[in-house]
DNA sequence: CTGAAAGCGCTTACAG
DNA sequence: CTGAAAGCGCTTACAG
């Protein structure tokens, strides 16, 4: 391997001057400037990274920490991470947390101890924080400790939610939550609710009914359940909003039990657009969790000066799907 | 941060000493190896890695290179190997393909510039390979270039198949292979298509029809409406063994779309267990692949002597469930 | 604008 | 068994 010295000598010139052009310094004029890239290309040299970062202490590479990489959505935000990083020639380190506090502190740790540039990490549920560093840190999806955080706007998205279902007629309503503890879910449900109410008024009422519960499958089709037995056909809702699109996918499956039609009897529509989403039958209406956006923004962060990190809320679009029609009683 | 020196000055030793009891050099006698680890301990030190991987060419680091991180197979394996790496202090690095041999190369050549002790490679479809290297690499479950290939045994696997199915008492049996131009295709096809001949006999003979496809879905329910329309219910298979989940998966949609029930009047067998196939109705019997073990061996690999490396072909195990039962034509 | 030189924090022959 | 010292390949004040 050829090392800046042997570029040196063969352009003729110093170290010092063949340092400069690699870091692209403007001061080295250029009949210099081109031989020593010319030696560069004619040696095929390659600078010596360790070697950089033992002088610079940092180097070119972003550390990612998830709860677990096979979960879809954190492997579609660490792809795209590794996407944008890649356009800036960082390489990514990730690690997994297993939605474990303590792993998670060794993993940043650990990757601090490497002298990454910056970490991102999506923090399990009851995460601690760690003491200010000199590398920036960010928070993905899920806030960890007091760092900034990158999430969608999710406020938002229950809000556009809310606007599709009332634009379709609907006006008995009923809205599943995620468990009120996560901040996640509190915003989804604010955002609902409070569109929902700004929408309604004497003239023209929305009945709007509240449930909570988990974000997963058997929650919302066990709440489904209960939402459309409680009542007759005549107050039953006539759309159901979930929180997750999981619970969306549940309330479809108790309603084909129940013998209803989507959307011709009963409206539903999620957040988040998983895969599952598209290839449910009928395909869901849903929120899409705005990926690429975040995962850009989380990078566009870690390049950022440490005290210019901020929180960023980003807002999806809605997708709209078969899952969700006008409202059958008439509007 | 502390450094090595400060530790020597507080323990009243040379740094080169302190240096051996950072290696675990036994050759340190005790009351000094006490006496720097206390040392070490007081002053929280950590030995910065950038000026180590000067020294020594190389970090506590693997290369790992996917087609696509948000395969769910693909996802699997990173995480067991960043569980396996990470056992041994090691952290891995990860990049995506793309499924383009150019950005394969240009990947695994980043992560040897910064010095990665290994690298694991998934390779794409058309991978070129790469010169030799002074680190190991590997390749997994798709062997890339003239590297050692760590994968599933797909003939010890299919052959496992064809016994399940023998024992259950099938003896008109179809078999629907994946892209024969593609290596895993074939040992499976091998696997399957030699022990059913091994099994078959004069006396108790087994019919077995071969046909082949995609991996996928549609190309599972297309051949499945062929093998099922073929013939009359006398005539028909009373089994069906896939290459791939995907492709049983879509057999059991063409089956209830012919009212056949699975497995009163079918079984149907996939390969690879992948998520869907113990969510789908009836849960699928499937060949278990490998995963961790095929992650683990992967990293083992990684640390052994260049030299030593070769390929490995690893068992996986069958998962019985509810796609499969005894023949209804009677044994 | 360019060169000479110090120094980043380790590891590892080389002595003794 | 331990210490003194060279050196890994860069970057960056400091001169000029």
């Amino acid at each position: 391997m050829p090392t800046i010295k042997d570029v040196a000598r063969k352009a003729g010139v110093s170290v010092g001057t063949v340092s400069r052009v690699l870091a692209k310094n403007e001061t080295v004029k250029h009949p210099l400037k081109l031989k020593v890239q010319a030696a560069m290309k004619e040696l095929d040299y390659k600078p010596n990274l360790a070697a950089r970062a033992l002088r610079t202490n940092s180097i070119d590479v972003i550390g990612l920490v998830v709860p677990d990489i096979t979960n879809p959505f954190f492997a579609q935000l660490a792809k795209n991470i590794e996407m944008e990083a890649a356009k800036r020639s960082h390489s990514v380190m990730v690690a997994n947390s297993h939605d474990d506090a303590d792993t998670e502190k060794t993993q940043i740790a650990a990757l601090l101890d490497r002298a990454v540039c910056g970490v991102i990490v999506v923090a399990t549920a009851d995460g601690r924080s760690l003491d200010a560093t000199d590398v920036p840190i960010v928070s993905l999806d899920r806030r960890f400790g007091e760092f900034p955080l990158i999430a969608t706007d999710h406020f938002d998205g229950s809000q556009k939610i809310a606007d599709h279902l009332h634009a379709l007629g609907h006006r008995r309503i009923a809205y599943i939550a995620g468990p009120l503890s996560m901040d996640v879910a509190r915003s989804r449900r604010e955002g609902f609710v409070s569109r929902i109410k700004a929408l309604s008024s004497a003239e023209d009422p929305i009945e709007l009914t509240i449930f909570e519960g988990q974000f997963d499958y058997d929650s919302g089709e066990e709440l489904g359940r209960e939402i459309l037995n409680q009542a007759g056909v005549n107050d039953r809702p006539t759309a159901i909003a979930a929180a997750s699109d999981q619970q969306a996918i549940g309330v479809l499956r108790c309603a084909r039990d129940l013998k209803l039609d989507v959307p011709a009897d009963l409206s539903v529509a999620g957040f988040d657009d998983i895969t599952l989403a598209s290839l449910v039958v009928p395909r869901l209406t849903t929120l899409r969790q705005p990926i690429e956006a975040l995962a850009v923004s989380a990078v566009e962060q870690i390049f950022q000066s440490k005290a210019s990190l901020k929180d960023m809320a980003i807002a999806g679009d809605i997708v709209e799907r078969e899952s969700t029609g006008p409202n059958p009683v008439g509007t």
